[in-house]
DNA sequence: TTCTATTATCGTATATTTACGATATAAAAT
DNA sequence: ATTTTATATCGTAAATATACGATAATAGAA
């Protein structure tokens, strides 16, 4: 009944793994729309856009962050978010990299 | 305290999500890996490689399956999978075009 | 200073995920 | 027909995620 194994990985899947985390819920696919919609910084527009309470858009936000997608400055009372568009180009480049070696050939499947 | 908002977004949102979540783990990375690398397709030499039961390894092969991003078909006691290019394809597309309009003009950042 | 507005954090209930062993299933081998 | 081999599924315990309201924190306005 061991538990939580994921360090037992390759730091390449842990990583990859840690930025899906962050992409797998709707919620937080919304939050990168808008920031992306909106150029300049947003804050709390996110919480008038979405379908939920303002604690659990800050939440989200904060795992955002954590797995370095987004970045905040906090600005008084109210706080800037924008886009780390340096981490989505790593993520894709990070799935494409498992495969470019035999992508090529499998294209006609397999079993 | 209700639950389970995620109905609630979008279904491009809701999908991307969705494949995202299957990648959100590094046991399941670590399969696809093995997937591609192996042109053929494969079944138990997957647990040989990952340190999990086999059992745990057959429901990672089937949150895979589930959101698409491979295949399997059951051959006698073996079973046989494979990678879905395609959805891998569908998914990095997906991501991309979050943004697309406005990636260039962000680069900058802002706050 | 006091009030207001905005955001973050805490506490908490419920849901879901992760992992395992045990068991079922199904084809091939003996 | 029985055993072996490979995989899937069931049951379950512990961990994590999701959501909310309540509360703290912090800067600007009154």
């Amino acid at each position: 009944m061991a538990f939580h194994k994921k360090e037992e990985f390759g730091k390449k899947e842990q990583e990859l793994a840690e930025v899906a985390k962050a992409l797998s819920h709707p919620a937080r696919i919304a939050i990168l729309k808008v920031l992306a919609q909106k150029n300049e910084c947003i804050c709390g527009e996110i919480v008038d856009v979405l379908p939920l309470a303002q604690s659990t858009v800050s939440q989200h936000l904060k795992e955002l962050k954590n797995a370095g997608l987004i970045e905040g400055t906090l600005d008084g009372p109210r706080s800037c978010y924008c886009i780390n568009w340096k981490a989505f180009e790593k993520f894709t480049a990070g799935i494409n990299s498992l495969f470019t070696n035999l992508k090529a050939k499998n294209e006609k499947a397999c079993c």
